[in-house]
DNA sequence: TTATAAATGGACCGATCGGTAAACTATATC
DNA sequence: GATATAGTTTACCGATCGGTCCATTTATAA
């Protein structure tokens, strides 16, 4: 059983405190850091006593372990959602620019939890960092579907390179004095892509 | 004074236990993390006792600050460096993706020490946060520079392309499966570079 | 050798850390 | 109403946190 497959198991179990808890807690990991917030904050913020925490959750980092869980599940979701929209496969592609456009114009955009994660648990051995490298590596999967639809003759390569792109772009989203990453992002990607798509 | 020059007049100060400090502190910090490191964990790694640190510094922030420009120096002057062998403009574009293969390839490598601060800084406004975006900007006027020398009819663009590569690439290589995204990254600047400087 | 500066060891501070346990409260079900 | 379950409050635990202070030791310069 993948851990795909465990989050869906763990989804049948009713709405519950714990649902509200795993919600809650991705908020304030995403804002404070995930050290940075300790288990008497995270009680006080989302009104869940540390009790019920300990409850559901064996240890803080089980419940960072739940919440990078969530966020996989709906980060890739919308993703891939907010690319489908956009019709033929090469199009969908460019759209996942857009997508990134709209999240860094959100308010709360603080660069992406998956970076956040392996940041700060830096040794790949860590449960938490590898679940980040999970993340990346289901998105690149869905990518080079997506590329190899559109008819690029390499669609790993070509996934890879928009990926090299989004990541990026993040970052420099979150870090940069640049006005438009995405945007440069997205007119690169048009340049790899026409590249990759040439016969 | 900016940040750059008061860094200078304290590296006028001879050799010390203050530098002797940040250097062994950003080893230790870019392992271990920024609040994962307590100051009596990095007291016993150093070897340099808890009241030498908050002699020099006044608080562990400000030990952190000067540990970030510490390796905005070194990264900048290496990478640079690294890049002014490869002869002209052109191929030092592309040589700054060597470096990073070259970096990425040191067992000691765990992604950028200015994303890591930036995770576990998120408030834009803080000072480690705000010189995490510094090193990026100096980074990006360093590169324009090369691109304009090039002969890039947008140098902004094509810097802040190829920035995106770069991040992208760092992230990928710390949190991806990828087998080479230094090459991947390059692959993809060649494609970007020869459409920014075709006439 | 002596004087001075730098650094250390050790103890301490109030606060927070992740986590535990018992008594109590709220809610759902029969 | 009785019972079971979920959740809360409160206090607690040993440990660590960033930081302070003083007596002592070590390093350096003259």
């Amino acid at each position: 059983m993948s851990y795909t497959d465990q989050y869906i198991k763990e989804a049948e179990v009713r709405p519950s405190k714990r649902d509200e808890l795993v919600r809650k807690a991705l908020e304030i990991f995403y804002r404070e850091g995930f050290h940075a917030t300790g288990m008497d904050l995270l009680a006080a913020e989302t009104g869940i006593s540390k009790t019920t925490m300990f409850k559901h959750f064996s240890s803080k980092e089980e419940l960072i372990l739940a919440v990078l869980r969530l966020r996989d599940q709906e980060f890739r979701n919308c993703l891939f959602r907010r690319m489908e929209q956009a019709g033929r496969p090469r199009a969908q592609l460019l759209a996942m620019f857009d997508a990134l456009s709209e999240w860094f114009g959100r308010p709360e955009f603080r660069s992406c939890m998956f970076i956040k994660a392996a940041s700060e648990y830096p040794d790949p051995r860590h449960p938490i960092h590898a679940q980040s490298a999970e993340h990346k590596r289901l998105l690149f999967l869905q990518l080079q579907k997506i590329a190899a639809d559109a008819g690029a003759r390499d669609p790993d390569a070509l996934a890879r390179a928009l990926l090299l792109l989004k990541e990026g772009a993040i970052v420099t989203a979150h870090l940069g004095h640049e006005a438009d990453p995405a945007g440069d992002a997205k007119a690169a990607a048009s340049i790899v892509l026409a590249a990759a798509l040439d016969s």
